[in-house]
RNA sequence: UCCGCAGUAGCUCAGCUGGUUAGAGCAUCUGACUGUUAAUCAGAGGGUCCGGGGUUCAAGUCCCUGCUGCGGAGCCA
């Protein structure tokens, strides 16, 4: 592709310059030698090459040069691209000239195993090994997924804003910040609520940003700062709100199979799994669920006032814990909605069913694998006075949510929305072990730097 | 916040029932080698055994305490 500011060639590239020369700008991912050869391995941020000196056929200079190469080096280097069958990449360069950049010394990430503790110290170097690099590959490609699937389907993105005046839903902390002469203001958890206002005017929109959130939550499925997409849509019903849900994953999972596989298979990922995430899901209602828990015994453990735990019947009424989540996912190889949630677990916008006030029309999507809840959704309550009533026995502000029940008056509709975690569906994509390595830079309970 | 585990060279770790000079591999530096890809071979340098206190003739090892990190739970996407 011609292009007015890349002079030079990528490593993606080489492949269609069999026998020409051609300069790579890059950096040193690993050295080795023989005698008076020389490898080096170059990475350019679009893949690795290796790049073979022979020191007879090369300048003294460029002999030494590379002979002095270390690890993460920056440089660039010409030569002759060659098709090389014993190459990871069906390709290799001869080398004929070196332009040294930066000689670096001491980069302390080495090819050898390194502990979390020390990797997360050096995240801002971590992301240059292979891993890391796919796994970056993959989550800009879950974006672009997201970005495309709704704009395709006449989405409006409707940005929310990160700073708001209250909480979304009381139960979680926040993290809080002085507004000027206007009091405290806090980072957003949810972009859901401007994302309502938003389907209002523009039919169907989606938000997409940064929310936070101050649980002391310290597992491998949390992070303090994490990336959500929420669609909001105008006259969507549950069934509706599901059925995107389920086109919207598949869509994306399927995206990455098409355009990462290199980036999956560098992670050992069995994409043969992800090929099988096509619709339909799986469906049960909650009170289904518990039903299979009971029939399968998977118990809950409860916390007696002494200290010491018990294992009961998981009882109507209590939330799903990761434990009964991950027993009810064993019987499925493609992702579970369950739909119908007791209206005491669930938040306050929830619309109820009309068929059983004891539920609220709310929805989650679990993904297989053990990956857990990527998505939490619902119909809205759309009635002024149902809303009204649920915020007070909430012990929340009427006058803070004054904005919000003025929706319900002014042309209230049905509608419905979700809210997809990025890092959670990059972690099941990329079989990720932790969420940690799914953002360039996590923000965790115990870590804020790099 | 609660429960459990760990901290020894730049990194990953070993170090027995307390015992005299603290170990390995990788990394780094020097040298050899025309096909390495976690190269190999020969050599060299590299330590506040997490901090503080205690027990003991003697502590990396035992006890107390603090700090840091890891795993899990709860909360959630």
């Amino acid at each position: 592709m011609a292009s007015r500011y890349l002079s030079y060639t990528t490593v993606e590239q080489l492949h269609q310059h069999i026998g020409q020369a051609v300069t790579l700008h890059g950096w040193v991912q690993d050295k080795t030698g023989k005698g008076k050869l020389t490898f080096i391995k170059l990475r350019d941020g679009s893949g690795m090459v290796q790049c073979v000196v022979f020191a007879p056929n090369v300048d003294e200079r460029v002999a030494t040069d590379a002979k002095s190469l270390s690890q993460e080096s920056s440089l660039a280097i010409t030569g002759t691209v060659r098709a090389e069958e014993r190459a990871p990449g069906g390709v290799e360069v001869d080398v004929t000239d070196i332009k040294v950049y930066q000689l670096a010394s001491e980069y302390p990430i080495t090819p050898k195993e390194h502990g979390v503790e020390f990797l997360m110290e050096h995240r801002h170097l971590w992301l240059r090994s292979t891993r890391q690099h796919a796994i970056m590959r993959v989550r800009a490609a879950v974006v672009k997924a997201i970005r495309d699937f709704f704009d395709e389907r006449g989405f409006k993105l409707m940005d929310s804003p990160i700073l708001t005046p209250n909480a979304c839903e009381g139960t979680s902390t926040l993290f809080e910040t002085e507004y000027f002469d206007l009091g405290k203001a806090y980072l957003t958890q949810s972009g859901q609520l401007y994302a309502e206002a938003s389907a209002m005017a523009l039919g169907r929109v989606y938000t997409f940003g940064p929310t936070f959130r101050a649980e002391k939550s310290k597992t491998r499925r949390h992070l303090t700062e994490f990336w959500m997409v929420e669609p909001e849509m105008a006259y969507f019903d549950l069934n509706d709100d599901m059925d995107l849900a389920e086109d919207f994953v598949e869509y994306i999972v399927q995206y990455c199979v098409q355009h990462c596989r290199k980036e999956l298979e560098t992670l050992g990922r069995d994409i043969s799994k992800l090929e099988k995430v096509k619709r339909p899901f799986h469906r049960m209602s909650y009170t289904e669920a518990v039903e299979w828990l009971h029939a399968n015994n998977v118990k809950l453990n409860k916390k007696q006032p002494d200290g010491s735990e018990i294992q009961i019947d998981f009882p109507w009424g209590e939330d799903f814990g990761a434990p009964q989540e991950e027993a009810l996912m064993t019987q499925f190889d493609k992702p579970c909605i369950i739909h119908r949630y007791p209206t005491e677990v669930k938040a306050f916008y929830m619309k109820r069913d009309p068929e059983n006030p004891q539920v609220v029309l709310a929805m989650d999507m679990l993904a297989p694998e053990g990956a857990g809840e990527i998505i939490g959704g619902s119909q809205r309550e759309d009635d002024h006075d149902a809303l009204l009533e649920r915020i007070l026995h909430e012990g929340l502000s009427q006058e803070d949510f004054q904005w919000y029940l003025d929706l319900r008056k002014f042309g209230s509709v049905p509608h419905s929305g979700f809210g997809l975690g990025v890092e959670r569906t990059v972690k099941w994509i990329t079989g990720a072990e932790h969420i940690r390595e799914v953002i360039p830079f996590p923000r965790m309970i115990y870590r804020i730097v790099p």
